[in-house]
DNA sequence: CAAAAAAGGTTTGAGCTTGAAATACTCTGC
DNA sequence: GCAGAGTATTTCAAGCTCAAACCTTTTTTG
């Protein structure tokens, strides 16, 4: 792509609005783009092959290993950031296969709470600690110095976009 | 690789077996992770609102725009880094709207190439213009220098994940 | 040359994702 | 009480995604 001006972007540098600056966001959102889906493929490939299960069912199971009351449903597709009703559908297979449960709340016959069984634990578990070393291995390029530093980089980031 | 031996590094500070690093590392990617859906939710919904098309099929068109005597399908496939039977449907839909077309390859009967319509062009430059824009509002805590540092850092991620 | 292998694409089945509409319940104010 | 506003969740249609199965057409090879 880049270059298709024979000399596009010469004159006085008071590039500022179309400029170089959004050229090089735009180059570094590909490569943020690349890198993320590369990343999750090798995950989602991972979490198929040895445990028979997807990126999605691992990212609700860990929202609700952090919450051992439970979560509802509407907090729930919150805190993953993901539309309501397909919480729904994720949930309800996770449920299948004994892994979480939906508990009535007392008060109000509307929510329920999702909550991890026992099985659900043991085997997220097992899950996470290699999903931690898998990417590890993945972002090994990354010293935990410049780990740190990026991460608190982008958490920058996505506060600013949080409260849209 | 991984220092993953009972007592391979330890001493001076640094204990990480499973350590400091991997959750560096860990803590580095979930913020990865939300930052990159962020930005996509982002571009999806003006896609949508303002274009009436989705971040899929923006893809398809940014790949073809770059190969002007088009893609075979699993060229594009290639490009964008989705499964084949994938690029099927959304070149499908594509060509429903006018925006591409299959067009025989002389000695194979077989393979077709895929090209941007007269329409398509048109399109996506308005659609590339726009996202182009977008991005750098989204992206405007980076500044040309910190993104043109990053960009590269991810790409040497990139390169090294590729050739599995 | 014919059988086998490989290459290019599409189809299929299951699951994920969204936004919008539908359902069901709770709460507020009159 | 009860109408309406608001909350919690599910359902739905359309589209994206993958892996695997499946055609068809080339290419290889015995």
């Amino acid at each position: 792509m880049a270059n298709q001006g024979p000399d596009a972007p010469r004159q006085a540098e008071h590039s500022a609005e179309t400029g170089a600056a959004s050229k090089a966001r735009l180059r570094l959102w590909l490569r943020m783009l690349k890198s993320t889906r590369q990343v999750e493929a090798a995950l989602r490939d991972r979490l198929r092959t040895e445990f028979d299960t997807t990126l999605p069912r691992f990212d609700v199971m860990a929202a609700l290993d952090r919450f051992e009351n439970g979560l509802k449903m509407s907090a729930l597709s919150g805190v993953l950031r993901v539309s309501n009703g397909n919480v729904t559908g994720i949930v309800d297979r996770l449920a299948e296969d004994g892994l979480v449960v939906r508990v009535q709340v007392p008060g109000d016959r509307r929510a329920s709470l999702v909550r991890l069984t026992r099985k659900g634990q043991e085997e997220f578990a097992r899950q996470a600690a290699a999903h931690e070393a898998w990417l590890s291995e993945l972002l090994s390029d990354f010293t935990t110095e410049e780990a740190l530093t990026l991460a608190d980089r982008f958490d920058a980031l996505a506060h600013r976009e949080e409260d849209e």
